[in-house]
DNA sequence: TTCACTATTGGACGTACGCGCAATAGAGTT
DNA sequence: AACTCTATTGCGCGTACGTCCAATAGTGAA
């Protein structure tokens, strides 16, 4: 193949990766799959990638730091803390980050035995709590929320999410979505002590 | 190896399987393994298994179902609907149990890819959360709880419950267990309309 | 004791994996 | 045009996997 400055090459070398990983899975995505998505020879891997465990590891985090800083983006938009929170809540409930949650369900699988990945994924649970962190304080700040103990509720959102999330995607037959949308909603607002629909009617408030 | 009674021998292997699955993850755990942990061929397993997949689900679904049955045996024993999810509560604050939780992410993860690990963790969720609408059901009956949708309730506290542990186990620095216990207990009386601290202190009641 | 049945063996087969390395080839410099 | 640097090749190495099968060895019935 046509020769490449090495920086596109590392990149190019993950956007396969995550092509591959997201067709086939994390763990299953393998040295040859990658090359032959990228048409070129498998040693070209090794040669920017000391491991197949590093490059699977960089997959995952560039994966998910995509969903977290476009969550982010899509929160700035928003004035409120309330806003900023229903923002949070239609990035989460959007079926398009299904394949994005795949990988999320696979790190933490990993996790018990691949160290790169665990603390990859340890260090971007933390951020997504602290989005929400933020997010309480500053509506408890405004009024606009319960006096609820921060860290607590944002543990609990957040995984209140997570675990329903878990069901629609491994179990796609299961929990009809719009029910789990529904559910989360009512969980959270009752929390923070939002008024019912604050969370989903609320379409980024100004 | 000595000769064994067929059903005995099946149980073996699954036993087997099952001690280097929790060793190694699932995914991970091979026929040489199996055979080497049960100290014979490893010719043996495919006379019993048609397949390694296979095995693996049957290991699963074991698992599973052991801790299902053992939780609802602790159940079984409170009296009141109030007692019976202090127990189903316990149970799961059982650090014991960390190992079987292992196998729920390894199954979540598996799902996606493998249809009968997907329909075995499918039927197996359906189960727990069968257990905690019974017993929400109950303490709506008896008044001890609010008049919540059962449904609902059900799902929010098993993915809650899900959703915490998942950060617990798969991070095993990341949150303080006792932190973790405590969230989830107010956040499942505060839905239920428990008084605080129905489901930690109260160890069965009678 | 003989025989039929089958649990068990042990290794071969084909495939796939991560990794490493000598050879090749394209691009910039002098 | 000669030369240097390194991106890229293509294959080989060792290992591990699931599966299969002919041979062997216990066990209960005749």
């Amino acid at each position: 193949m046509t020769r490449m400055d090495p920086d596109m090459r590392r990149q190019t070398i993950v956007d396969a990766a995550q092509a591959v990983a997201t067709r086939k899975g994390l763990s299953a995505t393998t040295v040859r799959d990658v090359a032959e998505e990228m048409g070129t020879s498998s040693g070209l891997i090794h040669h920017y990638f000391t491991s197949m465990d590093q490059l699977l590891a960089v997959v995952f985090g560039k994966v998910a730091e995509a969903d977290l800083s476009a969550t982010r983006e899509r929160m700035d938009l928003a004035a409120s803390p309330t806003g900023k929170l229903a923002a949070y809540f239609a990035a989460w409930a959007d079926p398009a980050n299904d394949s994005t949650f795949q990988f999320w369900l696979d790190a933490w699988s990993e996790a018990g035995r691949n160290e790169a990945v665990r603390e990859r994924s340890r260090d971007l649970n933390i951020e997504w709590q602290r989005l929400l962190s933020e997010v309480i304080r500053q509506g408890i700040q405004t009024g606009e929320f319960n006096d609820v103990e921060v860290e607590a509720a944002a543990w609990k959102a957040l995984s209140l999410l997570d675990g329903l999330t878990l069901q629609v995607v491994a179990h796609p037959t299961l929990i009809e979505r719009g029910k789990a949308v529904k559910w989360a909603a009512s969980g959270i607002e009752k929390d923070l002590g939002l008024p019912p629909g604050a969370l989903t009617e609320a379409t980024i408030l100004a």
